[in-house]
DNA sequence: ATACATCGAATCTAGACAGCATGTC
DNA sequence: CTAGATTCGATGTAT
């Protein structure tokens, strides 16, 4: 099918896909085409990565648009949405707009309500329908990007009741469900009335194999000699391979650690096949990186990045992370070792793969457990870059010849696992129960239990036994805790069931919150960090050996400063997760102390990236904490508001006016304090040298403060070069202090 | 006495969404 | 019920 015969599309669309190479459909868009997703059709489609889903799920939208009607694309990740975004900007010339929501980026509400496109993960159009965001009954179109999450246990069920929901408002919807190639898509169309276009075609070629021995062992019999030297990893060999046809590698490993020891294993592969170019490049790179942050991490990425090779995981800062992805696609970096953060992310595609490690250690399985096909088959699908690889390689490793039938058996000749829905389960019960009440879908235990009908679980389960029973015993809970009221069979969400639904936490953590804040006498910044980090909406930092002691120590002599009841040191899981939680309270008081990034990262054993997200998600629970004291009257709001700007901001009290200044961060607010400058009132009248001084003589910067504070005279002109010799003279390493963690797109 | 090799035991383990109101370089 | 890479540390060995 051309793309020149497609009806339905906005005026000159179909010449603009011309334009941009596109002639012909690939064969599964064809057949979406067929099925009918420019006329409003529901479709699922189960193909595999690159090869054209985002297409579908334009002309999808495109045409729903185009008939008048609004579509809004679900994205898995953050990160997704800005990519997926910019890559729909390009139709705004057509007349179509674009707008953004997600968590830490949005889109401002009215102006949403007027775009005909909008991006936003599940949760935030979960969030979005609990609030009643007024543009949702307009959809006529939504696209699911990546549907198969709905088999993850702890993210699926959203996706699962925010489909359920958008159907249920909006009855003629168009459902577009883009999935990996998955056992059961055939289960998934039919809960969502739609077509199934499923195919295992792909644009460029993918090879599987495993290698073993001295050679590759393919899919379809092929073989190629890959011989490992003495003294080298089979990954070493792999990936010296790959460049000797000038091409990259990404290798996917089990744990954060692997990630950074393989990167330095195989930089010294790397940094033999670069060019004098690429080296200086390199450089540069690596330059850019310790600017992100001054940690360890920081410092070890940036020696293997100069050498041409990376790593990639959770721990880096997402400006660390989004460097190396850019860097990679171009080429520079030929090879990156990564945990899964880049299987699911934004994307990196690469001539060859290596899955080095298949078993993953997993607490509650009590070992390591293989990964799914489907995950594997995910990494793998990063292997070939269209147009620019003849085909893409993805390669397990075996050590002996069991290991590699089991590979093959398990991996390569593998169909992928079925999809099955997680939504029986009472953590994820217990928030969409209350929210499907508070929102007004349902007010009565059947009423519930009809609309948990349209999920994919009700579709899948064939008795509905357990649905039923879990739902008994999350409502129980619900009314114990005052979140909602039962009467004669009619359920009602209460004043705090409400709000606990509009701030979309959990309700267990809404419990814990509210119990330690009742009745409490004193209440510390520690005191709300412990609280917020008891909740399982807070992921707990790992407690290490010797971390026992040390926050048993501490534990005892802060003591009184943690709210609500403390478990019996005689419990261990109780008491450990106590614990747990005490230390992930800590980093978050030395965040809110000024402690260094460096020393946090050194001391708890956490790079950049964590630091960030555990602030991020405190501030969020501080935030909502303070609402539901202020709903409750619980009269701690002061101190709950005042420990969520101290780590919002990363400083103690006395810097709290001033880090609130725009562009002033809590290293700079340290030193104008260190200068004599200690609020915004004195920044307002204080010597301009003494201000320009403290900012270690940064003209423009200076200005631009003293412009934000509101001060009448910004201007730095008048300052002389003499009265800030002392000030250059310290600042011979010009080296602007102010923390960069915080990197938002 | 000191530096260093060796071997076995101990250690440790992926990821990342959300409120609200504004603004890090 | 299940692992495996890496570090730690006790012991041994060459200088």
């Amino acid at each position: 099918m051309k793309t020149a015969d497609l009806a339905g599309l906005p005026e000159g669309v179909p010449e603009a896909l011309h334009a941009e190479g596109i002639e012909e459909l690939y064969p599964p868009q064809a057949e979406a085409v067929e099925a009918g997703v420019t006329e409003g059709e529901s479709v699922v489609a189960s193909i595999p990565t690159a090869s054209g889903k985002t297409m579908i799920a334009e002309l999808a939208m495109l045409s729903s648009v185009q008939r008048g009607g609004k579509a809004l694309y679900i994205v898995p990740l953050r990160a997704l949405a800005s990519e997926k975004k910019t890559e729909f900007e390009r139709w705004e010339e057509y007349g179509v707009d674009v707008g953004v929501s997600t968590g830490n980026y949005d889109s401002d509400g009215e102006w949403l309500a007027s775009r005909d496109v909008i991006v936003a993960t599940s949760e935030k159009v979960d969030s979005l329908i609990r609030n009643g965001a007024p543009w949702v009954d307009d959809l006529t179109c939504v696209v699911s990007d990546e549907v198969h999450l709905v088999n993850d246990s702890h993210r699926g069920p959203t996706l699962e009741v925010t489909l359920a929901k958008l159907r249920r408002i909006n009855p003629g919807l168009q459902v577009v469900a883009l999935s990996a190639t998955v056992g059961n898509a055939d289960e998934v169309a039919e809960w969502l009335d739609a077509s199934l276009v499923q195919s295992e075609w792909r644009p460029i070629d993918l090879k599987m194999g495993v290698h073993y021995g001295n050679a590759i062992n393919f899919d379809d019999g092929d073989q190629r000699e890959v011989p490992v030297g003495t003294g080298q990893k089979q990954s070493e060999a792999l990936v010296a391979d790959t460049l000797d046809e000038g091409g990259s590698t990404l290798v996917f490993v089990n744990s954060r650690r692997n990630a950074e020891g393989a990167a330095k294993r195989l930089a010294g592969v790397t940094s033999k096949a670069l060019t004098d170019g690429e080296r200086n490049d390199l450089r540069q790179l690596a330059a850019d990186i310790r600017d992100v942050s001054d940690t360890e991490t920081s410092e070890d990425l940036a020696t293997v990045v100069a050498k041409g090779a990376a790593f990639h995981h959770a721990g880096l800062a997402a400006e660390h992370r989004s460097l190396v992805e850019d860097a990679f696609r171009d080429r520079l970096i030929k090879c990156v070792s990564a945990t899964p953060t880049l299987a699911a992310g934004v994307n990196t595609p690469s001539r060859r793969v290596i899955v080095r490690d298949w078993r993953r250690y997993d607490g509650e399985f009590g070992g390591m457990k293989p990964l799914d096909a489907l995950e594997v088959h995910q990494m793998c699908g990063r292997a070939g870059r269209p147009g620019l690889d003849p085909y893409g390689e993805a390669v397990l490793l075996a050590k002996d010849s069991e290991t590699m039938d089991e590979l093959f058996e398990r991996y390569v000749d593998a169909d992928p696992e079925p999809v099955l829905s997680k939504l029986a389960a009472e953590p994820a019960l217990r928030t969409h129960l209350l929210a499907t009440v508070a929102s007004g879908f349902a007010n009565s235990r059947e009423g519930l239990l009809e609309f948990l009908e349209n999920t994919l679980y009700a579709s899948q389960t064939q008795e509905s036994g357990r649905l039923e029973h879990v739902t008994d015993s999350v409502l129980d809970y619900l009314e114990v805790n005052g979140f909602v009221d039962r009467e004669d069979g009619s359920i009602t969400a209460t004043d705090i069931g409400h709000t606990v639904s509009r701030l979309y936490l959990d309700p267990m953590s809404a419990a814990e919150i509210i119990d330690g804040l009742r009745d409490a006498e004193e209440v510390t910044p520690l005191g709300c960090y412990h609280l917020v980090c008891r909740t399982p909406d807070m992921y707990q930092l790992y407690l290490k050996s010797g971390d026992r002691e040390e926050f048993t120590e501490l534990f005892y002599e802060r003591e009184t400063e943690l709210l609500g009841v403390a478990p019996s040191e005689f419990d261990d899981v109780a008491f450990e997760d106590w614990l747990a939680a005490l230390k992930t309270a800590t980093m978050l008081e030395d965040w809110a102390t000024e402690v260094d990034e460096d020393r946090i990262a050194e001391r708890f054993g956490v790079g950049p990236g964590d630091i960030r997200g555990k602030v991020d998600t405190a501030e969020w629970l501080l935030g909502a904490a303070e609402q539901l004291a202020g709903t409750l009257d619980l009269g701690v709001n002061v101190a709950v508001r005042e420990a969520k700007k101290r780590v919002q901001y990363g400083v103690r009290e006395e810097l709290l006016d001033l880090a609130g200044v725009r562009n002033v961060g809590r290293k700079r607010a340290r030193r104008l304090f260190e200068a004599g400058v200690e609020s915004r009132a004195d920044l307002r009248e204080a010597d301009k040298s003494v201000v320009l001084t403290a900012l270690r003589g940064r003209r423009r910067t200076a200005e631009s403060i003293l412009e934000n504070v509101g001060r009448r005279d910004p201007d730095m002109e008048e300052v002389r070069e003499a009265e800030l010799e002392a000030a250059t003279f310290s600042t011979a390493n010009d080296e602007d202090g102010q923390s960069s963690l915080g990197d938002f797109g």
